[in-house]
DNA sequence: TATTGTTATACTCTATAACTATA
DNA sequence: TATAGTTATAGAGTATAACAATA
């Protein structure tokens, strides 16, 4: 059988798993960058500034994808209680549900792919995969559990 | 030592490739989708009907997708001397050095990554890798190697 | 003075709908 | 009539620069 270089394979399958996601986005209305945004919310309460850190854009950017959020009742601001030129951004209750559906439905297509191979092999992918990205993490001195 | 979960593990591989294809990409003012089209006219000179196909896009936004790469340079139209309704897309010698270029510079950046893990556990991740993505393939109907 | 967030501006990317020119 | 491609239009997403409010 043919077999795809690793890079290939590596390149393939990312393209895949940005497809499954971007079409059950999709479903919900959502792009990949609010679902992104919705998602970091989950367990985070941060300032546009922080935002613009996770979601790697600048704080302008930021503000648009917020307010675009907020004009669909998935998100809301509140002033700092901490410092009078921030903000908080939260999720509504209806943007929870909406991220809390779109992700188990993610998990739910990933889980699905990973059935094609058996349980050993499933096994192995899953330890070889931690194992490098906790290397990277490493080697670029991040914290890989706490960031997203 | 933690370990991910497949669907985590898998998702954050996936956000870490995009990040790096991103990043070089960005070093010659190309964009994910920009890179992509070029990618698929190294080896193919297709009409726009046919990049659309092969690209997820609608006829009109590759029609503007090729106009901004022809303004720089690098690709060019030619009218299809099978239909005269349709236009063939090829890449140019700058476009094509430019996307030799970025693709060598990804593809070191994955050997990179990869050469964190011991060879043994970097050939079991090509071999599920793309046992993976043939399971996939065969599941979804779709020949592997053609497509892009 | 420095920082936080917003706004104005400009560009890329995308789809839908209407158009033209071929077939 | 049907298809290939372009164009007009509208909107999301992005960055830079200028700004107001707060620190």
């Amino acid at each position: 059988m043919e077999e795809l270089s690793a890079v290939d394979g590596l390149a393939q399958l990312s393209f895949l798993l940005q497809r499954m996601l971007e079409r059950r986005a999709g479903e919900h209305d959502l792009s990949i960058i609010q679902t992104r945004l919705l998602g970091v919310l989950r367990d985070r309460r941060p300032t546009i500034n922080e935002l613009g850190r996770l979601l790697g854009l600048d704080k302008s950017s930021v503000s648009g994808l917020v307010e675009r959020a907020e004009r669909r009742g998935l998100v809301a601001r509140s002033p700092s209680p901490a410092d009078g030129r921030s903000v908080l951004v939260t999720l509504t209750d209806s943007g929870r549900a909406l991220i809390n559906g779109a992700a188990a439905q993610f998990e739910g297509d990933v889980t699905g792919l990973l059935e094609h191979l058996p349980a050993s092999e499933r096994h192995a992918l899953t330890r070889v995969v931690s194992r490098l990205l906790v290397a990277h993490a490493a080697a670029e001195g991040v914290e890989l559990f706490p960031g997203r």
